[in-house]
DNA sequence: TTAATTAAAGATAATTTTGTCTTTTATTGT
DNA sequence: ACAATAAAAGACAAAATTATCTTTAATTAA
């Protein structure tokens, strides 16, 4: 579905909103311990978000990584996707027609519509803020307890 | 979503069940040609078909692939799609949790369920037959018209 | 039984993705 | 100014995926 870089980006986004809403700026460290990932790749990633205006980050002593409340709140899933992997999960044939559309369909066109359909509109409509407070709640997690690995 | 080799397989799959329909074996010279994929790779994967028993392979002078009429109306899209890639894309975790389940989900859980359900939904009741009754009705397509490269 | 044909199998190569390491730059506190 | 901190940038490495090439095995027809 979506690549470990855009798991790794959107798992690091959920968790930096979710510290941040509570005026808690985190390090790279941090980002990768809670989501369990790998931090120079997850720091990479992270790199992309910036630039894109996404995330927001600060050198030096006390700095780390942060997004404002307010921002969270018009952050949708789809500008972190887009950012990564792109448009290719929600547009682009799903049997990899290099030209797919209504005039010239693949047998899975219609039925795949609806899929990408339904995921774009997920995409959209969620807001990271909506994610943070999930996660918040201790009701929802960013990795999987007790891990050895 | 998919591979690429599960890209090719599924259209390569459907591309032999519509010439079997008609009698006709094809080689995987054809098969390459007509979905628009590389004739080696798409040779391997065309491999993991028919030992997964989903298409038939006869080698020698006449030989190629084919598919029964009546296999094709018992062969669904997931056969074809489990055998490639496995169960990832319909199982398995939206932002990547090794562990990711109602009673330990990920922020996103709910969210993907619903498109994961469907997706699942479509590729149990797709089955072969249809969709290569679909190109053979010269409605679908299984590559992209004029190509160049 | 020999030649032609065609898929299977195995080795190899290129590319992309994932992951790591080192150096540089910016910021803060002393 | 200086040292400590932390992200950015760039080079590098490993692994997975995609793709190709060569050889082998099976089948058919002459």
């Amino acid at each position: 579905m979506f690549s470990k870089a855009c798991e790794y980006g959107i798992r690091a986004s959920i968790f930096i909103a979710a510290k941040s809403s509570k005026g808690i700026r985190v390090g790279i460290k941090d980002v990768a311990k809670e989501i369990d990932s790998p931090e120079p790749f997850t720091a990479k990633i992270m790199q992309i978000l910036t630039k894109s205006g996404i995330i927001h980050s600060a050198k030096g002593v006390g700095g780390g990584f942060e997004v404002s409340p307010e921002a969270s709140k018009s952050i949708k899933l789809i500008q972190i996707v887009d950012a990564i992997d792109g448009n290719k999960i929600y547009s682009g044939c799903g049997i990899g027609l290099k030209e797919c559309s209504e005039q010239h369909p693949c047998p899975v066109h219609n039925e795949f519509k609806k899929i990408r359909g339904l995921l774009l509109e997920m995409l959209t409509k969620t807001t990271l803020e909506q994610l943070a407070s999930d996660v918040k709640s201790g009701d929802f997690f960013l990795k999987t307890l007790n891990m050895k690995d």
